[in-house]
RNA sequence: UGACCCAUGGUGUAAUGGUAGCACUUCUGAUUUUGGUUCAGCCAGUUAAGGUUCGAAUCCUUAUGGGUCAACCA
């Protein structure tokens, strides 16, 4: 595992599953060990909810000197792929964790749970039912009523091994037969009404192919995994807390040691204004609302990746919101703060207009390019800095020229003066528009004596802005994708109506007339960098030398943007 | 009208019977050749009612509110 950085030192204070590993550890239960295991199934794309079960679980074993595995909880090869399993070690692997010895499989385990199930069933606490599952749920009861036996809850145990056995060797077809656990119909815990232990799917395995026809369900699975892997702390989210007595019942039907795992809940992560669930996601991707997976505007792993987010960052979050057993909704905020942090420090400056307008200086000579230094990270002096062109001819943001300004507005205006960044004091002086009345040019003359760090007096003056430019005759084309908040709805999952309904039509936004200054072409595909008063981008993944791409993975703070809005 | 879980500023999370703290957000100010960063500061909280105790966010009771559970999914 790397090493964490001072900002993800943990603080003394401990969450309340760390309060009972650390009681754990004094009291010597499973020897003072510590393991934990994170196990997705292998059925679609890690989320930013899994990359805080994923801290979660690694970070337990960093900080009580544990191991945490990596299993794939992969019983229902009906939904499961080899493509997931790949995509999952790479997330993992990338947001900065190295599982302990080799990738486990649920499925690893499958000779081992048949040879339980058959243990279960000679000593009479599972059967072979032969029912419809309309049936098996006619009986369920409900919450509030209690469940009927099953007509076959009382065959013999010679009876049910051998309709196990037949099971098991492809003598019946899909859903003809189950295993249940005799358990107790009446129990107010509807995971306790006889669950089913194995069901019949005549379907190949990505890991066992063509071995088996039955499988085992999730419960009869999860517990002996965490049992037979040594785990000893098996967190999982609320959902499965009804789940802790059946958890325990299967092993104390099996297993004799005074070694038990001990499955501790935890509340899920729900962050404003996107959606975390995989079959929500999932609807996107077949919809082609986003594209694809990995659509930086998704909250999988890999979208945040393409959009430029770090793994120190997605760290940094899963540690500042904590763990506990409340429901939370975390607001995205949070997340954008702990990504501009990180990339604050980490980030070279670069000069880019998204939006340009043409901007001639009078008194320049016609022809002469200088070059000007810039610092790549004023945060970073390690960084060294660049040299830029500097003429006659620039581009500059249309937003940084206001015609009719109001007092707040500190940018350029008609007789007003901003510093270029880098270079020279400017005052705008006249306009030229098009017909429309847009304007396409703006005129103004530099102060010659203002050049930045030539320590004359007029370089020292202040002016109200500075502002970005590029220099027309270098400027490099590049497209920037813009990406805004996926939902408009702080809740989209949350309400009445379709969640689909609370998409923003504003998310994407591509922009194709933006220019760069030449250093631009010296970065490689997912580099990372501040385009000036702008935001954090990267080069995007599609981004080639003759089409560069960026995605923009946060604006920077606008405080001129948030005056603007109160107008 | 069951069982189980949960309840601290707008959001999230601490305080483990003894001064309700931290972070994000909002807002104010200082610094700034990024309206960024940094720094300083303001506003703002224990769901309610009883009880135990010298003392309760914390323990107990009840109420209220929220969540989970009736897949041959995990």
């Amino acid at each position: 595992m790397d090493d964490l950085t001072p900002n993800e030192e943990k603080t003394t204070s401990l969450n309340f599953i760390e309060s009972i590993i650390e009681k754990d550890i004094q009291n010597h239960k499973n020897e003072g060990r510590v393991q934990t295991r994170f196990p997705p199934e292998p059925n679609g794309y890690l989320h930013i909810g899994h990359a805080k079960s994923i801290c979660l679980n690694f970070g337990l074993a960093q900080r009580f000197n544990g191991k945490c595995n990596l299993r794939f909880d992969d019983t229902n090869p009906v939904k499961e792929d080899v493509e997931y399993v790949d995509s999952m070690m790479e997330d993992v692997r990338w947001l900065g964790f190295e599982w302990y010895g080799d990738v486990h499989y649920a499925s690893d385990y499958f000779d081992q749970l048949y040879a339980w199930a058959e243990k279960m069933i000679i000593k009479g606490s599972a059967y072979v039912d032969d029912q419809t599952s309309e049936q098996i749920a006619s009986q369920k009861g409900t919450p509030t009523l209690a469940g009927q036996a099953s007509p076959y809850r009382n065959r013999t145990s010679a009876e049910n091994l051998d309709l196990f056995r037949r099971m098991k060797n492809g003598e019946f077809k899909d859903g003809e037969k189950i295993l249940r656990a005799k358990v107790d119909m009446a129990s107010p815990n509807m995971h306790m009404r006889d669950p089913i232990m194995y069901r019949i799917i005549h379907k190949e395995h990505h890991r066992t192919g063509n071995k088996w026809c039955i499988y085992p369900m999730y419960d009869f699975t999860h517990g002996q995994s965490d049992y037979l892997e040594g785990i000893t702390h098996s967190v999982c989210t609320l959902e499965f807390e009804v789940h802790r007595p059946l958890y325990n019942w299967y092993l104390d039907q099996l297993i004799d040691t005074e070694y038990r795992p001990q499955q501790i809940e935890f509340a899920r992560l729900n962050l404003s204004y996107t959606v975390m669930s995989k079959r929500k996601l999932l609807e996107l991707v077949q919809n082609k609302q986003v594209n694809g997976w990995d659509d930086p505007r998704m909250p999988t792993v890999c979208g945040m990746r393409r959009r430029g987010y770090t793994a120190e960052a997605i760290r940094a979050f899963a540690d500042r919101i904590g763990v506990a057993k409340r429901d939370n909704v975390i607001d995205v905020s949070l997340l954008e703060f702990c990504v501009r942090e990180d990339l604050n420090k980490k980030a070279d400056r670069l000069m880019t207009v998204l939006d340009p307008v043409k901007l001639v200086i009078e008194n320049y000579p016609a022809g002469k390019i200088e070059q000007v230094s810039l610092e790549n990270n004023p945060e970073d002096e390690s960084r060294g800095s660049r040299e830029m062109p500097f003429g006659r001819e620039l581009f500059i943001e249309r937003s940084d020229f206001m015609e009719d300004a109001p007092k707040k507005f500190f940018r350029l205006t008609v007789g007003g003066e901003v510093r270029l960044k880098g270079a020279y004091i400017i005052k705008a002086e006249k306009l030229v528009k098009d017909a429309n009345g847009t304007i396409t040019e703006i005129h103004c003359s530099y102060d010659a004596e203002s050049r930045s760090g030539s320590g004359t007096e007029a370089s020292q003056r202040k002016v109200k802005a500075t502002i970005h430019w590029v220099e027309a005759s270098h400027a490099v084309p590049i497209e920037v994708r813009l990406y805004d908040r996926l939902f408009n709805n702080e809740d989209p999952g949350g309400q009445n109506e379709d969640f689909k309904n609370y998409l923003n039509p504003d998310s994407l936004q591509v922009l194709n007339g933006c220019l760069a200054e030449p250093a631009i072409r010296d970065l490689k595909t997912q580099d990372r960098v501040q385009f000036q008063r702008q935001g954090y981008f990267c080069v995007d993944l599609d981004s080639k030398p003759e089409h560069i791409i960026f995605n923009r993975t946060v604006t920077l703070k606008d405080e001129w943007a948030k005056i603007n809005a109160k107008e």
